[in-house]
DNA sequence: CCTTCAAGCTTGAAACGTCAAGTCATGCTG
DNA sequence: CAGCATGACTTGACGTTTCAAGCTTGAAGG
């Protein structure tokens, strides 16, 4: 779905996908391409609250933090990361502050950006859930492929990025 | 982020990244992918709702619809496609009655199922939004990798869908 | 200093998605 | 064929995200 509709058929009954804009080859690769999409965040995020009690959102903050300098990181660069809106990302944070796994505080070298801190809880939590995570990951896509195919995914998704970061920048 | 922070680390100073878990190379194909698990779904939204005031999911409703004999199919049936539950659905297919894009009723055959019907107008509007959609699908995804590229980026989803699939009816 | 400005959030209302019941048609069982 | 079970939704309440202001901090110009 989503690209091979008929465009010209004006009868309900005469109906029948064209595929005049792509190759069969091609819609089947992009098809293929969006069930992924569409699934395996799915998936993650499956295994992510039945075990963890966290969304990939949450984990994805907590992971990222976990990552930095004191376990800080101003609230704008987590939203780019994760895609969120700094709106959404507020919110959030204001959620996963209340759950006591991060605090806030402003920035003391400028009052305009807002810290996230992962406190020592926020931490144990991600220490808990990331085995599983790992492993699921493991089990669903590093498995999957052979090394060389997952290489090859890696860069075919470099590829799409590039294109994904101009048309934003443009 | 999501993998590889420190696990051991007990001072929030020496956290340092560990990546025990995957190797550095299939870290780098993961991350490469979660990228792109997280923007090229939000570029195509994007592009949806600017030029067609549609987004994914009404597109694909619509699009799988006008796939269909008499555009019509069972509401279980594009809730499965669309991985939206199907209360999800329900409330995505109301919207989309409310502006005439789409109309419900019960299956004469089996009163169980109700048949979601695209009207002429849906069909109007999914043919307006389609030609952008592919154009921008192509500069995205299809132009962005070689024939090759594509054709292997569309083996290794379906490779991934089936472990999916396999975890989901496990 | 004193505006004016932009950046980096925060907030609240509205739109959207999820979850737990509830409804209704059909199948199955005794 | 009565009664229970099941499947396919629908509904409404609740939680989350988005959207459009609004607030606060610091920078720049006069």
């Amino acid at each position: 779905m989503m690209h091979d509709m008929a465009v010209d058929a004006r009868e309900p009954t005469a109906t029948e996908p064209l595929g005049g804009w792509l190759t069969p080859g091609q819609l089947d690769s992009w098809l293929s391409l969006v069930r992924v999409l569409i699934w395996l965040p799915w998936s993650i995020d499956q295994q992510l609250q039945r075990d963890s009690k966290l969304r990939m959102v949450e984990y994805q903050v907590l992971a990222m933090l976990s990552e930095h300098e004191n376990w800080t990181t101003h609230m704008s660069a987590l939203a780019e990361v994760t895609n969120a809106s700094l709106s959404r990302l507020s919110h959030v944070v204001e959620r996963l502050e209340k759950r006591g796994l991060v605090r806030r505080e402003p920035d003391p070298t400028d009052g305009r950006f807002t810290n996230a801190i992962l406190t020592d809880l926020g931490y144990a939590t991600l220490a808990e859930a990331a085995p599983g995570h790992v492993t699921h990951l493991r089990s669903i896509v590093i498995d999957a492929l052979s090394p060389e195919q997952l290489r090859r995914l890696g860069s075919a998704s470099q590829r799409i990025m590039s294109r994904i970061d101009a048309s934003r920048a443009g």
